[in-house]
DNA sequence: CCGATAATTAATAGCCCTATTAAATACTAT
DNA sequence: ATAGTATTTAATAGGGCTATTAATTATCGG
């Protein structure tokens, strides 16, 4: 088949794979699909990949990657703990802005196939350790100076991870509960994020 | 068949139907799964839904019901708004508990078949339109009270379901990240709850 | 240009799934 | 008991999907 400009077949493939398993999931996107999208026999998606369930591996686990690392926040510079959390919220919520689809995809497949909480297991212990135990100890610090109350690093995750990804996981019920449209919804988000932190900053005061 | 106990043969199908609907999603359950679950013929889930898609439905309306409500919180007798607000954090977050994996099959359902917004749609209209508009006066009496911030009803529902709904849909994943066993699980989940109230009822002071 | 290797296609085997049909069995009321 | 209805089963048509194979076309180094 023709390569358009300079991607290859087999990215292209991933590509629509990629497409078609955040709009459909893994198991409603099939291989024909895939093709028909590409453009190119659907022979070919096995030529390369071998097996659906390969492919989608391959897109799952940089997937994850991307999530973990989502997950536990870019870093920042800024001066004080509370302009640093700031940040690091609305630089999770922009991460998630730009992959609206993957939080939603990978809490499905985890949570469906056994196979996969495995692979994310693995993804994860690759993770260096301390990373949540720094955490840990820059709460408690500030917590000893009196700037917060007393928390654990998992549970204050938790909360920016959940106020952040909701808006994503659940856009369509909230677009027929709030009766907005896209547009507006966009607007919402730009709201939702300042709210996010309004939220954990006024949750953490002593 | 044998009917077991008092529950119908139908019954018996539509529950089994439940929990795989629930374990699986749709697409990955068949009604040859269904029948083997009952430990009936194939033919007899047809027999009484016709299709598949018809079963699907009839579970997935009562249960946009049961989610609908759960959205909405029950009611409470409360003295203060504080504990009220209280009570219907934890009620929420009660039903969930009882139905651990029914917002995720309604998230995953709703964003991946248009016709599931449709049904969504018309439950959610049906709903007493006033509801929304009801918990917004109170806020706006409570803020000139000046008991609280200035804050929409939408958001601080989006705020509670978030915080609740996440603990239930991301479990396998929070698991994996804390590394808790099913046991620490729930005792994780009930200090979630209370730090969830604490997290909206700090989040909302003025 | 030619031979070798890579990419692509057509065709199809084989499987599983849904839905239907016709036949068998169980139940119910008279 | 029997006719009539409801329930259940076996068998299967029909369709779609994955994966494989063999054949065809494109690419590239010498």
């Amino acid at each position: 088949m023709i390569h358009e400009k300079d991607s290859t077949t087999e990215q292209q493939i991933l590509e629509a794979a990629e497409r078609l398993f955040y709009e459909r999931g893994f198991a409603m996107t099939h291989t024909t699909d895939i093709a028909r999208e590409v453009g190119c026999n659907q022979a070919l998606v096995h030529y390369y990949f071998r097996t659906k369930e390969k492919l989608f591996e391959s897109f799952f686990e940089r997937k994850i990657s991307l999530f973990i690392s989502a997950f536990l926040l870019a870093g920042s510079d800024a001066a004080n703990f509370e302009e640093k959390l700031k940040c690091k919220i609305e630089a999770h919520f922009e991460i998630l802005r730009a992959n609206p689809r993957l939080p939603f995809l990978l809490f499905n497949e985890i949570s469906t196939n056994p196979k996969r909480v495995e692979a994310f297991k693995a993804k994860f212990s690759q993770l260096p350790r301390p990373m949540m135990e720094k955490i840990n100890e820059e709460l408690q610090q500030e917590a000893s100076k009196g700037n917060i109350r007393k928390v654990e690093a998992l549970d204050l995750l938790l909360s920016i991870v959940s106020l952040n990804v909701i808006m994503f996981i659940a856009s369509p019920i909230i677009k027929v509960v709030s009766g907005a449209t896209d547009q507006e919804y966009d607007k919402m988000l730009e709201r939702r994020k300042k709210e996010n932190v309004l939220i954990i900053l006024k949750s953490l005061k002593p």
